[in-house]
DNA sequence: AAGCCTACCTGTTGGC
DNA sequence: TGCCAACAGGTAGGCT
């Protein structure tokens, strides 16, 4: 599932394949993703050059002359670069939904649950920054302004779990399932512990924590999926050595105690019971 | 308003 | 071995 981290090393990995490249010809196979795939994007966005491939918390957009090509991956959407040249980008399998064919290189969106998206935002209709869909998320978990205070500060008076409270993106953006369990391991905090109530010291390791976390991972990811113009492109995508997620029953990695998997408002949660505290 | 639940989707896994 | 149910989870929207 592409969290923060994974959007980061695709934007990475895409960005110099993209930038300065004409977009010539879009083909649309499916568009029924989470939302409709707009109709006409082709009409939008054909003769159109890349400017700038942008991130926000889980979201990327392309930044083109008359506007913004937004796309979230959902839970098992890729974007991958094949070469022109060649026939390798006519094969298609069922789940291959969208094809921009640039100048030297196809970019094609696959999705096979299609929960991700692909939305257009106009140049007039303002900066991407303040789309709609931007408003409600939380601070940029990498930038400067994201601290301890912060957490803090947004936290007083919620009642919720501070596992769900990450979850819900609203005080921090782009951070899923998996890096929330692994930052609340790093941070020895309980992941059931409510988050009105947790001590502007212990928010400030939790901050470090994910910081940590989510700049590894992207490190790892950068380190391990270097080449996206090729079957190389998927490597290295969930090759993260877990503390606790996924390892229900399993010795930590830190102090042999059993790892324990709770259901937090539907979702699984994984935590250490020895070393993550109330 | 905060918090909780559900729908959307299909490939993979586990139990019988 | 085969079948089917359960499970995986990001996010918006609807409900309390």
């Amino acid at each position: 599932m592409p969290e923060l981290p994974e959007v980061e090393v695709i934007r990475n990995g895409i960005a110099a394949y993209l930038i300065g490249q004409r977009i010539e010809r879009v083909i649309v196979r499916t568009d029924r993703l989470r939302w409709p795939v707009p109709a006409q994007l082709g009409l939008l966005m054909e003769g159109e050059i890349i400017q700038r491939v942008g991130r926000r918390g889980k979201y990327l957009y392309l930044e083109c002359g008359q506007g913004y090509l937004l796309v979230h991956l959902g839970m098992t959407g890729t974007l991958r670069i094949w070469p022109r040249h060649g026939h390798m980008h006519a094969m298609t399998d069922r789940h291959d939904h969208i094809d921009w064919m640039l100048e030297n290189c196809v970019l094609r969106f696959r999705d096979p649950r299609r929960f991700g998206a692909i939305l257009w935002h106009p140049r007039e209709a303002g900066d991407i920054l303040r789309h709609p869909r931007f408003a409600k998320i939380g601070i940029e978990p990498l930038s400067a302004a994201f601290n301890g205070a912060h957490l803090y500060q947004q936290t007083r008076g919620r009642r919720i779990s501070i596992k769900q409270t990450l979850l819900s993106g609203q005080i921090v953006a782009g951070v899923g399932n998996i890096y929330a369990c692994e930052s609340l391991f790093r941070a020895g905090l309980h992941p059931a512990r409510r988050a009105g109530r947790i001590s502007a010291s212990r928010y400030t390791k939790l901050a470090d924590a994910i910081d940590a976390t989510l700049t590894e991972a992207i490190e790892k990811g950068g380190s391990t999926l270097r080449d996206f113009s090729s079957s190389l492109g998927e490597r290295g995508y969930f090759q993260l050595d877990c503390f606790v997620y996924g390892r229900a029953g399993q010795p930590c990695r830190k102090c042999a105690a059993l790892i324990r998997r709770i259901v937090q408002q539907q979702r699984a949660t994984y935590y250490c019971p020895q070393c993550q505290r109330f």
